[in-house]
DNA sequence: TGCATTTAGATAGCACACTATGTATTTGGA
DNA sequence: TCCAAATACATAGTGTGCTATCTAAATGCA
């Protein structure tokens, strides 16, 4: 019976593992506008000045529909979103982002960008587009989250 | 100024997300013992019998002393580890598996082995190769955790 | 030798992920 | 039309990660 395990070899481990480094990546220049790496799947989806509900958030950002209530709570308590009721559907409501919200956009996208670029420095134009298509294969053969 | 953030192209959002996906994947095989996922590199780290300090275990599994603390203690409450005295030390203990501990390791070996044959299962072994080496230079970009 | 520094661990507080479950509203079929 | 089922969201509880900070013990140098 073979017990030993290279954690390295682990596809688990490792995108776990470079997980965890590309957010403590981002999340000091997140830290200096007062954001954190959860809001950013919202910031990007609300972007373009659509207002969409808590469950069409929590399909784009690939997470539970409690995950997004919670984190939604969090940028509301910041400033960043606000809610309108939703004119079709009384159990809902409308999200959008906030005037100092969309002042941040800039400064998510700098972020999210450089901190893809620091990751991916020592990797050719070529293999960083290997890697991403292996990981869209890997996440395609697992299935979608909801 | 360009705004538009496709986050399937972002190496940060696809990591995390492959890598809750492998969790989920990995999660209900060892429920059914009993186990988490945050046990996994403490089982791995301490099977071969040697009792190692919390410290060795935390830089073994790359994560924070303090987070480290907590899975022990969850360990412990589940009557997976215990600790004796470190006649070398007294300020730290030694942590090895307890016989209920050793018990469940071919359970968590199969589970690991098993979940990431799921995730890999459209992949050649030469793709799966690629995908391992190319995180693998990722993390060493970003460096160590501790 | 003695004290300052370093190291091991504990603890508090928070972010962000999950499941399970409850409430209110909408929808759809008998 | 009306009631059962489905849907949107809220809430409780937990796991796993982080930073900041505290205590106790070990270490190392003046």
């Amino acid at each position: 019976m073979e017990l030993i395990f290279d954690r390295f070899a682990s596809l688990g481990y490792m995108t776990n593992l470079v997980g965890r480094l590309l957010i403590r990546e981002i999340s000091g220049p997140l830290a200096a506008h007062g954001l954190s790496v959860g809001y950013m799947p919202i910031f990007f989806a609300l972007a373009a000045g659509e207002a969409l509900t808590q469950r069409d958030l929590a399909i784009a950002a690939q997470v539970e529909q409690p995950t997004m209530a919670a984190t939604l709570a969090r940028m509301q308590r910041d400033g960043l979103i606000e809610r309108r009721a939703n004119p079709d559907d009384r159990r809902s409501a409308l999200i959008f982002l906030s005037e100092a919200g969309h002042s941040k956009l800039p400064a998510v996208h700098a972020a999210a960008t450089e901190a893809n670029g620091r990751a991916t420095a020592q990797l050719s134009a070529e293999e960083r587009g290997q890697l991403l298509a292996l990981l869209t294969r890997v996440a395609e053969t697992l299935g979608p989250i909801s």
